[in-house]
Order: structure tokens, then C-alpha cells, then sequence
DNA sequence: ATTGGTTTCGTAACTGGTTACGTAAATATA
DNA sequence: TATATTTACGTAACCAGTTACGAAACCAAT
């Protein structure tokens, strides 16, 4: 199997750890031999929570070491077979079972210092061969995983480099058919089609381009998948309102529409543009969210065209 | 438990792993998921040999990715219900079971490799944000371990710590019972005791020590657990011959006979002698290649006092 | 005092691996 | 050609952990 993980990447991370966490607790489990301890590994981060003096409960000890209290459970009972831990219940709470290492236990102890010193020193000077420390390595990957876990980490990535398919382009006739579905599709989820929506959708030259607004279509795979409008407003305070903002339901997860809103910042900047506004509704949590990202703020309530909008929000390019 | 394993030290290594192990597993089944390939973590080492395309045996499976043939059996088995890989007998060797991917398999090795650039690109990520590289560290540990398992550095630490605990003294009044006892208890073991050994070991003070000759004895614990004499020689060509070396056997592997060894060696060069004599039996393997370690060479046949002697071998101090 | 939720811990069943062992085919040897 | 050894691989039993679930004890709020 030599070279094995040399070829398949870091996909087998898991594969690898598995095969050397093996081969170390097989030899661990030789070493107690070296020093006629009859102990088992699996039973040592029990025994060496005990091995402190104080009586502690199945959970305590559970909770300490990181494995299920069932796990400690079973670990215990084995050990008080072997004579090496006693139990008492608890005078105050019935419930608990405190355990501690018994008279034999206790010799054990002794006896395993020296193991403690020799197993220490062994992996001391491994590691001094090493130019990578595993103790350490070990250390960071809990720490960062804590942090934000691998399931999380492969998620951005794959939102990052699917984004990174995702093309913005500018409308063109044959978009229009996507422009109105991806707008009625969620409309029509959370509210009803109005008149406003029915004139913009069906006629979006004429309502938005003509006007000197402009419309952008994100592109998954050369599929149309989302959209977004910069309609040219008639208002002393805003040039634009971003309008018509839709990603598909089947696209979601790749930034879409993050960066269907960059697309009209950048445009709205280019024509001179200095504030932008729009309309929503604050049942739409993800777009707010959204919104809030991109640099949006709250404003004071106007009046809509849209029976829908219960908010309004402002950017200061 | 934060901090367990600051605690514990080296030794709960094989625990540490296995928590680890365990966490990045159970991520790893769930980024299957995000990327809609119904597969098991586990089957991923065999996938993956069996994706570059060629068939292979249960046992070249095995062998190549690290377990034992039964695992990689069960686990075709399961691959073969879920319909990802093929079965078919070899057509030249009937007890080989060769397997390969099938269309289906193929159609999620397509979809995977998306997968494998985002894990890729996830852990090269975290690994950006350590100091110690686990996978690196990970490949020099499997390394090392190849040259010399975990086991034997243990033992190797064990010996120098406990070869450390021996002390090596000159012979005194109260040590006459043991330099009797340690040598009879070998002699007749292997062989008979002789007239010689008798006059030696019932009067060490008369027949080595007056004439010139030295005893050492190594303590450990205090107790004598080896002896070694350094006897003045009538003889042209050797001042001291080294005999009556014994070790008890309830104290091997702990060098002792190379401390004493040692000691003569010392206290020879001391004198101002120039070569070593010894006789022994070929019979005792582990006396003579102590032997050779210390330096000696075989040399021509001469006559003994012993009849148990049939090796003689000087060292040149 | 009752009732309903929480904690402790045990049993049962499952999981992903292992070793032990048996059988059949292939290969080596007398 | 017969016989012994080796190889491939399957079944069974085991192992060290897990999750699921349930019972009893405890706690808190009526």
C-alpha cells in the first residue's frame, strides 16, 4: 500500500488517520506488556483521570476524556472486574455511581510512572526526526475545527468555486421569458402578482431599458438561473431602485445573488450614480440579509407602487 | 474535556487520534451529501483505486489501500447492492473475484471530482492556517514507524533508563554469596561446575583479588544482579583474562553485561595492560556477540583449564 | 403533593473495522 | 500422478466505539 495516500489527496485524510491511529494503539497495547502492567489502552484516559485521587462519576469522566458515557460505562465495568477501580453510589444523589482506583489500582499507578517517562521520551525523539509535529498538528486541527467545522470549510469552497461558474451578463431579448419566471416564481410564493409586476415582466425594453435602466442575468452553465433590474427612478434623492431581484430556487447556494447586485453597484457607479434604493419585504429573511451584506440601509418608509414593500432601504455608492 | 491531552502527555497519543479520526469522519459522510453522491466514507478507498479504471482483486484492493481483505470484502459487497461496481470471475484463476466500477459507478466518479477539488482546497486551507502540517507530519510518523515500531522505541527507552539505575562497584566482602551464586546458577544450567570455578568462586579474595585481579558487581536497586572478573594472567602475550561474567536472568535487558564488560575494560586500560584474553562457549549466543559488541576477536584455539571452553577471542585494548 | 422536565446511567442494537478459520483453486514437490 | 503447500476470499465471531431508548432519581413550579 505504499504510496497510496500520496495519489488520492487529502480526500482520505480520514482513511489515513484511521490506518495510523491502528498501527499506534496496537503497539501501545504491546507496551503495558514491557512493563507488567495489565492494563488495556482503551482503559489508560479512564485510569489516568483516576489516577488524580479524586472519585468522579461515569459522566464526569466521560465528559473529561471526550468519549460516550456509555463508552466509560462499559471501560468501568471491565475495570472493576479486574479489580483496578471501585464503585460506590453516591449519598446525596442516588443517581450517580462515583468511582476511584482501589488499593490495586493504586499499585498500578506506580508501577506505570516509569512507562509514562519511557513512552514520553519515545515519541519525544520521533518527533525530534520530524520536521512536522504531529502533537501539534494534532493540537491546531482540533482547535480550528472547534473553530468552524470541515463540513462547513468544504461547503465555502464549493460556493466559492461554483460562484465562480456563475456568469453576470447583460439582458438580451431572449432572456425575457427567464426574466418573467424567475420573478413570478417567487412573487407568487410569498405574494401575488400585481399590476406593477405584470407591466415590468412582460415589457421589461420598453418598462426598464428604454427608461435608461438596466437589467442583468446570471448565467449557470450558459442557463439563465438568476436576475436583477436597475430601474431609472424619477426622485430628487435616488437615480436607481434595484428591482426584480430573483435567483432560482434550484441554483441556490452560489453566491447568485451577491453578485447580481454587485453587477448593478458597478454599473449604477459607472453612470455617476451616488445613491441607490429599493423595496422589499422583511418576510424575505435571506434577501434582507443579503441587502444588509451588500452595504444597504434602512430608511424611512415612502410610499410604493407595491402593496407587498414594508421596507425601504438606501446605498451610499 | 478541553485540555485533556495538555495533561495526560505522549502516552494518550492513540486516544487523541482516534477523537480526531472520529470528528473528520463523521464530517466526511456529510460532505458526501452536498454534492449528491450517495456514498459512505468508508467505501472511499476502494472507489477510488478502482476509479482509475482498471478491475482488480479483492486482495489487490486490500493490499493497496491498507486493510485487511475481509474489510474491502464486505465493503464491494455493498458497493455491488448499491450498484456502484461490478463483479465478475477471473477467466484464468477461479478464486479471483475481480471488480470494477460500473456505468452508474463511472457517472459518480464524474460528479466526485468536483468534490475532490473543494476538500482539497478546504484542508490546504485549514493546513494555511497551522504551524504544523498534520499531513506531512502524518507521512513522516507512518515513515518512521516502518523503520522501527512504536514498540521497540518504547523498549529502547525503557533499557537506557533502567541501564541508567545500574551501578557498577568493586567487590567487597558481602558480595562473595552472589559472585557464587550469580556464576553457579549459569555454569549449571548449561554445563557442570569444575575444580576451577570451585577454587574461584569459594575464594575470590585468594584466587583473584591477591593476584592481582579485580571483581566488579552491578547493582540494581542495591542488590547485585551481575558480577565480572578481571584475572591477572601468567602469560606472554595477555596480562588479564575477563571471566566469570554473570548476569542474573530475572535482570536482563538492561545492559548490564556491557556495564560490567566495561568496567574491566576501564580498569584493565587503567593497569596499563594491552590486550584482553576470554574463554567461553559457543553454546552461549547472546555472551558472544556481547563480546564481539565490546570489541573481541576469535583467535586460534589454546589450552584451558575449563573443559566448557571451546571459543577463545582477545580484545586489544 | 403533583406534575413535568432534566440528569445519570444502564441495556440493546448498530458500525466499521479486525482476527480466526474453512474451502476451493492453483502451484510446487516427490 | 499424487500429495502437500500456498493463495484468494468468504463466513463467523469479536472489538471498541457509537446512537437510541428507557428507568430511576432529582429538581422546580405550580
Amino acid at each position: 500500500m505504499t504510496g497510496f495516500f500520496d495519489t488520492t489527496g487529502k480526500m482520505a485524510i480520514g482513511s489515513r488517520l484511521r490506518l495510523l491511529t491502528d498501527k499506534i494503539t496496537e503497539d501501545a497495547a504491546q507496551v503495558y506488556g514491557l512493563y507488567g502492567v495489565p492494563m488495556q489502552p482503551k482503559w489508560f484516559p479512564v485510569f489516568y483521570v483516576l489516577s488524580r485521587g479524586e472519585n468522579k462519576t461515569i459522566t464526569e469522566i466521560a465528559r473529561e476524556i471526550g468519549h460516550s458515557h456509555v463508552s466509560v460505562s462499559k471501560i468501568v465495568r471491565e475495570m472493576v472486574q479486574k479489580g483496578f477501580i471501585k464503585e460506590k453510589k453516591d449519598k446525596t444523589d442516588g443517581r450517580k455511581n462515583l468511582v476511584g482506583l482501589s488499593a490495586k489500582g493504586l499499585e498500578i499507578n506506580e508501577k506505570i510512572a516509569a512507562q509514562y517517562i519511557d513512552v514520553n521520551n519515545a515519541i519525544e525523539e520521533l518527533t525530534a526526526q520530524t520536521k512536522h509535529d504531529l502533537w501539534k498538528a494534532m493540537e491546531e486541527w482540533e482547535f480550528l475545527l472547534e473553530q468552524k467545522s470541515l463540513l462547513r470549510r468544504v461547503q465555502e469552497q464549493q460556493k466559492l468555486r461554483e460562484s465562480g461558474q456563475v456568469k453576470v451578463v447583460a439582458y438580451q431579448a431572449k432572456y425575457r421569458q427567464a426574466f418573467y419566471d424567475l420573478n413570478e416564481e417567487w412573487i407568487s410564493t410569498y405574494f401575488k402578482m400585481e399590476a406593477s409586476d405584470y407591466k415590468a415582466l412582460e415589457d421589461p425594453e420598453g418598462h426598464i431599458l428604454k427608461k435608461g435602466g438596466h437589467i442583468f442575468v446570471a448565467l449557470y452553465n450558459d442557463e439563465p438561473v438568476g436576475v436583477c433590474a436597475l430601474i431609472r427612478m424619477n426622485d430628487p434623492d435616488y437615480d436607481f431602485e434595484l428591482a426584480k431581484m430573483a435567483v432560482s430556487p434550484r441554483a441556490q447556494g452560489k453566491s447568485i445573488g451577491w453578485l447580481l447586485g454587485k453587477a448593478c453597484m458597478e454599473k449604477a457607479r459607472e453612470l455617476g450614480a451616488s445613491k441607490l434604493y429599493l423595496e422589499s419585504n422583511t418576510i424575505l429573511k435571506p434577501a434582507i440579509s443579503l441587502y444588509h451584506k451588500m452595504g444597504f440601509q434602512k430608511v424611512a418608509a415612502r410610499k410604493s407602487p407595491y402593496e407587498r414593500a414594508n421596507i425601504q432601504m438606501e446605498l451610499v455608492l
